[in-house]
DNA sequence: CGAGCCGTGACATCCGAGTGACACTCCCGC
DNA sequence: GCGGGAGTGTCACTCGGATGTCACGGCTCG
């Protein structure tokens, strides 16, 4: 599913824009100022942002200037009452895709929102993790160690995503199935050491002592990053 | 350097247009109907589309609906006296990338094209994929591997397109049809199996082990180049 | 109506998620 | 320290679902 940032001050603006938008079937949500948008977009890259530009701290140019420097720059569309020409230069120019002068029609923004995430492939979201000596691309599937390559199956990397998301916290098997299969599925808790037996093999030095994957004895597991 | 076609039958319009992208630094030709405008897309793929939707025989939206079937569509931006928010909406449903109303403001029509061309570069169609002993022309409908004539139909371009564009990504049937069937078109997932087991007749060299067209288990194909 | 293309269904084959068995380790009470 | 039971490491095996492959039917176009 692609997902979807608002920042946006005006909170109920932005709370119907949410709903909306998760009307058409997109992951949404909001954030109320430039820093609070940034700092959720580093930890969960998103598929498009619908910015504001003026916002109480930090401009909504100030945001477009950082973007580029995230680690998975949105696509970009400004949603500003500002409608003199020279600020839609300046946006699309600092790297915005479109630009919708308020008020804008709904119908309107949301077929902008659908022409700028066609064509997208796949999700954007966070696509590497990366620790000690190992790098791990979520979207390829795919993990390396020291130039040695692992094959990743679907679920490998599901747990990875989660231990990667909780660094140095014990999670129990029970949370782990829940998370990472989803609530319909009920396999044996046992499953999860399969799976971190696996991991194990391809991120430790020496699978029989780990340090990354690590057990707590009557808890489960805990992902420390360090080593 | 980036083409520009603007299909306009404002003439004196369609001048200025034309000398203010080339002032730009970009190659900008000028069609005043329809017609004209798809045949020379045809013959000569632009990098970007200006459409008029009030042309006098084949509308813009006529345009609009045969545009996907050129061998390379260009990105649109519908240029258009036409105002009603219901026209925007199918304009860009209809695949159009931006909308700007006349009259506009050539500064800021300056900037959606900069900002539609932006991160284009690389991605130019080109109509030649060229991997190991094997050289495909897009525009031809033939592949060649080592000396040995190939034939390929639409969707195995489209197919050869779309993973020639995404080299080492495992990409998902779901996702492939998305993208070499279009929006519209609801096959079943195992026919991308069938297109998979064609292409690999024509480019592997042992298709029962095959390394340019790789399964991804559970997840798609993957286009490996490098073999 | 023949040829080529697209799409589906059927069957064989392959892979990996999940299970259970067995050995080993840890914690706890003695 | 020293059992003992619970928890964990590890592996072989199974089974269902995913994929390889082919053959057939519908379709369009000349």
């Amino acid at each position: 599913m692609k997902t979807i940032l608002v920042i946006e001050d005006d909170l109920p603006l932005a709370r119907g824009l949410v709903d909306n938008l998760r009307f058409e079937g997109l992951l949404a949500s909001s954030a109320a100022s430039g820093e609070e948008g940034l700092a959720r977009l580093r930890e969960q890259p998103a598929d498009l942002l619908l910015l504001d530009l003026m916002l109480p701290a930090m401009s909504g140019f100030d945001v477009l200037r950082a973007l580029p420097s995230l680690p998975a720059p949105p696509r970009v569309i400004v949603v500003s009452a500002r409608d003199a020409e020279a600020d839609v230069v300046r946006a699309l120019d600092l790297g915005a895709h479109d630009y919708v002068k308020k008020p804008f029609g709904l119908s309107e923004l949301l077929a902008r929102v659908r022409a700028q995430l066609r064509g997208l492939l796949g999700e954007t979201q966070a696509d590497e993790i990366v620790f000690a000596d190992v790098r791990v691309s979520l979207k390829r599937f795919r993990l390396w160690k020291r130039k040695k390559e692992s094959l990743l199956s679907h679920l490998e990397v599901e747990m990875l995503r989660l231990f990667a998301a909780h660094p140095d916290e014990p999670l129990k098997r029970s949370e782990i199935i829940r998370q990472a299969w989803g609530e319909d599925a009920y396999p044996s808790e046992r499953t999860v050491d399969n799976f971190v037996l696996k991991l194990r093999k391809k991120i430790e030095d020496d699978p029989a002592r780990p340090r990354h994957l690590v057990t707590e004895f009557g808890h489960g597991y805990r992902f420390c990053p360090a080593g």
